[in-house]
RNA sequence: GGCGACGUGGCCAAGUGGUAAGGCAGAGGCCUGCAAAGCCUUUAUCCCCGGUUCGAAUCCGGGCGUCGCCUCCA
């Protein structure tokens, strides 16, 4: 049984699909003016992990993704650049799914652009001025937000006690908006100003605003209600308050069943923000550091609390993730090199600690997604293994059974998105400077890099037989700068590519 | 001022009533020519006070501290 923890309950409740078997995601997704930093970067990485942990699970899931591409900071942005909205928008729209494939994350099964639904949100705003919840002023339409009795419940807030506010600025700074009725509604649609973006609607040229894209594409591609609606948490309010407000009060149902929402991330214990100047983007982080080492940092805290990022953590993320990788690769080892003697540890025990492990996995993951405590299960699992397989020997019987636990383990950590090289490495490559070592120190005159890479490996084993240590480090140093590691163990000497 | 979250070993972090996962780092040891990896041993009673309970890190009350949101924000 899967429990997730919904924002508007504020405790976990039991999951139960609208449709058996099958999940509606929507995530709401970037503002397009610029590239994306680390904590959208959280927040997308959080909801790939429940998405991808659903499908293992057996659901099949429909996963939607707007990209809201119309918006005063792209118009900003345009007019800063001397550019059109059209092309900055296009512009990070590429980047930012670029930048998604970098991290790993799953294409959306849909990918909606705000510009491309216009005619969806206006008939949604319409719908909502027919049913008494919003109203025309000037080419503007405003949600009246005490026509909607259910507003405030999402982010806990009464609207009595709400604070009247400050009344927006107008964009062209013509003073104070005091056209609602009420300070606390807000813009469904905004009358176009000269040189902005604009499309018809019955009420002028005009754009959308923001809350009613996403109210709009999550209908049109899940129908309401829809499983889950999740994005960070600085969105809760006023955002998803509002398309909640609006989805329901056009259809008089549950806009969304389940409402989750990620902790926000802090850099060096510090908000993110421009003026503070820690700004990091993701794919400046990406540049020096592997996708998989960025998500095993992520995914080692909830998704819900607050995660500092600092370069200390990614060391350490990285760290972690090589022990990862080490048992895999020394499991692989020892299975390649398996003998036709006994087995030297009991393989039913290590089969029931692969039990013990995805069952721990599961239990962790049903429970809200708690992916520490799943990453804790894998490294349970890593360390008894490890005892196992010290010092010993396998059967090549066994074989199967150690790589079939091998499998698991990429399997699970391939569930939280965390890709593993599955085999150790080819190292077959012929390069020139090899070759050259080869000979140099080997007296090797062929020409295939894996026939260099052995008779450097045969000529460091006798070097080391014979005590020539000297010889045998110089080889060993010498493939470490082409790019090769070395490593003795008691089957002999392995190498894998750095 | 309103809403909310959090405070667990040197650092990070699971655990929400039954006697403290896991990662990183450190120390000692084993293995090893050295190295790498790995193994073994070792480092906490969970911010403070009070209460409920046979029993609490886990529930309740109070205090101290940190943080987020309340405005565009993942």
């Amino acid at each position: 049984m899967i429990k997730i923890y919904d924002t508007k309950a504020r405790t976990k409740r039991e999951f139960v699909p609208v449709h058996e078997g099958k999940v509606g995601m929507y995530v709401c997704g970037p503002t397009v003016y610029n590239y994306i930093h680390i904590g959208n970067a959280r927040t997308f990485i959080s909801f790939d992990t429940v998405r991808r942990y659903l499908m293992w699970r057996g659901y099949e899931v429909t996963f939607v993704q707007n990209v809201t591409d119309v918006d005063d900071k792209i118009i900003a942005k345009a007019a800063e650049e001397g550019r059109t909205p059209a092309e900055v928008a296009k512009e990070y729209t590429d980047a930012f799914i670029e930048d998604m494939h970098a991290a790993g994350v799953l294409d959306p099964d849909i990918r909606p652009r705000a510009t491309e639904e216009i005619n969806t949100m206006i008939a949604l705003v319409e719908k909502l001025i027919e049913k008494g919840h919003a109203y025309v002023v000037d080419g503007d339409v405003y949600f009246a937000v005490r026509s909607y009795k259910h507003y405030g419940e999402l982010s806990n807030r009464n609207v009595d006690e709400m604070e009247s506010g400050h009344r927006e600025l107008r964009a062209d700074g013509q003073g104070l908006e005091d056209r609602k009725r009420d300070p606390l509604d807000f813009a469904l649609w905004k009358a176009a100003k000269p040189g902005e973006p604009s499309w018809e609607s019955p009420w002028g040229q005009g754009r959308p605003g923001w809350h009613i894209e996403c109210s709009a594409m999550s209908e049109k591609y899940l129908g309401l209600p829809f499983d889950i609606h999740g994005g960070g948490a600085d969105l809760a309010f006023p955002h998803h308050e509002n398309e909640r407000a609006q989805s329901e009060a056009a259809c008089d149902c549950t806009f969304a069943n389940y409402w989750m929402h990620g902790g926000m991330l802090q850099i060096n214990s510090e908000k993110m923000s421009k003026s503070l100047g820690n700004f990091l983007l993701l794919r400046d982080v990406l540049k020096t550091t592997e996708a998989s080492v960025l998500r095993m940092l992520m995914l080692q805290t909830h998704y819900r609390s607050p995660l500092d990022f600092s370069d200390e953590r990614l060391c350490e993320a990285s760290s972690a993730l090589c022990r990862i990788t080490n048992f895999i690769k020394n499991a692989q080892w020892l299975c390649q090199n398996a003998q036709d003697g006994e087995t030297t540890f009991d393989m039913a025990l290590l089969q029931r600690d692969v039990a013990a492990m995805r069952e721990a996995f599961i239990e962790a993951m049903d429970d809200d997604f708690n992916t520490a405590g799943a990453l804790g299960a894998i490294f349970s699992f890593i360390g008894e293994a490890n005892t196992y397989m010290t010092n010993a020997s396998l059967n090549a019987a066994d074989s199967a059974a150690l790589q079939e636990s091998v499998q698991s383990v990429i399997e699970l950590v391939g569930v939280l998105g965390i890709s593993v090289e599955a085999e150790c490495t080819d190292v077959c490559e012929c390069s020139a400077a090899l070759l050259a070592l080869a000979h140099d120190v080997a007296g090797y005159d062929g020409s295939e890099g894996e026939a260099a890479i052995q008779c450097l490996l045969d000529c460091r084993a006798q070097a080391r037989s014979d005590k020539n240590f000297a010889v045998a480090d110089q080889i060993r140093d010498g493939l470490n700068d082409l790019g090769y590691l070395i490593e003795d163990t008691p089957q002999g000497a392995r190498v894998s590519r750095k």
